[in-house]
DNA sequence: TAGATTGTTAATCGATTAACAATC
DNA sequence: TAGATTGTTAATCGATTAACAATC
């Protein structure tokens, strides 16, 4: 298979994403009317698809369920995810109370933290555990991916000792460009940087 | 001048980022350097400040202070702008305290709701109103910018409402394309999307 | 001066869009 | 059948990378 770009698998998740909104309201769709919902080009959509096979049928469009059955699929949320949440701020918090991650199959099944006064309790009946015991019980959650939402100072150390635990996917939301080997895959969310780019425009408008 | 990718934009942030991280440390920093704190090439970090004029001294390379001073001013980070919160659930509440967005610049200065039990009281000392009231009090603050952060449900009805008011940049966290018109700019964080893309390597690891 | 590094033009690469035969 | 829409190849477009003269 041709290699496929990452922004490919971005916007695959955003049709289904916009599947799931009509869902209710359509059985079957063109990729015209589904691109327009998206504000992106059919031909886009259509050759998106086409990494992985055919999905609609000529003269017709694609059956919604289908489509989001095959999606699912290809982007592996027909399986269950665990998740270590590292970091009990305010952003942590909210993560962990996110229905959205629960509702895609990523389970928040353990939380670290450094901070005496959150260890050892439960948080929406999770865990919080001290980032000491991160090697151990890793493997006992059969945790595949860690979402950090630490301060920024402790974010590099913190993401070598996920790492030498065996992880190899991260979610980072640390303003900080972490430094890991290149077999792990590494998506940064940078808020500010995402109302940095409306200040640019802002400043110019 | 030439249009501007808005990707050179996200990455002119994230080079200021860097530049935040190491200022404590170092003085003065090659592209070199820096792109490799980065991950990137350094002949894309010089062509994305050529757009913008010039600011190192060939065989020396750049002054942090400098650099970091030059960005802001790109970026319109040399300015405070009025930000409306949309929605104070989990997501909400952790943006709202985030110190991120204060200290590059970005201050809430009132939210909305339309949760009766949470309208007329305060949070963080930030004004709770009605959705109802946003007409008025956009102009009111001074607002420029919205972020988004209420039920699927309720964005694009939201949305329209708050383009009505003269708001024209949104930072949008609900996991819906929301449609405005094109004068609209609008930022989609979608954090789904991002565990959704680890998965899929996950998957197929 | 010699070495280093910028700013910028040119070359390459890849992604997006257009076009259209296949087919429902 | 005629109209619609897919799947896919080819053409276009733009962004990234390479290269190098300018210059500190």
């Amino acid at each position: 298979m041709k290699r496929i770009p990452q922004d490919t698998i971005l916007r695959l998740s955003s049709y289904l994403m916009a599947l799931f909104n009509i869902s209710g309201e359509m059985h079957e769709i063109s990729s015209y009317r589904l691109a327009k919902i998206l504000g992106i080009n059919p031909n886009q959509l259509r050759k998106d698809l086409s990494y992985f096979g055919k999905f609609g049928r000529r003269g017709v469009g694609y059956k919604v369920e289908d489509l989001i059955y095959s999606l699912k699929k290809i982007l592996g949320l027909d399986k269950i995810w665990n998740v270590a949440l590292c970091g009990l701020g305010n952003l942590g918090r909210a993560l962990c109370s996110y229905k959205g991650f629960s509702e895609q199959g990523f389970l928040i099944k353990v939380i670290f933290e450094n901070d005496p006064k959150k260890i050892g309790r439960k948080f929406n009946n999770i865990e919080v555990l001290d980032y000491k015991h991160i090697e151990g019980k890793i493997q006992k959650y059969n945790i595949q991916i860690a979402v950090l939402a630490v301060p920024v100072g402790q974010a590099q150390e913190l993401a070598e000792k996920i790492y030498n635990s065996g992880i190899r996917f991260i979610l980072n939301f640390v303003p900080l460009n972490i430094n890991l080997p290149s077999d792990c895959l590494i998506r940064n969310v940078y808020m500010s940087s995402e109302l940095t780019c409306l200040s640019y425009f802002l400043a110019r408008r």
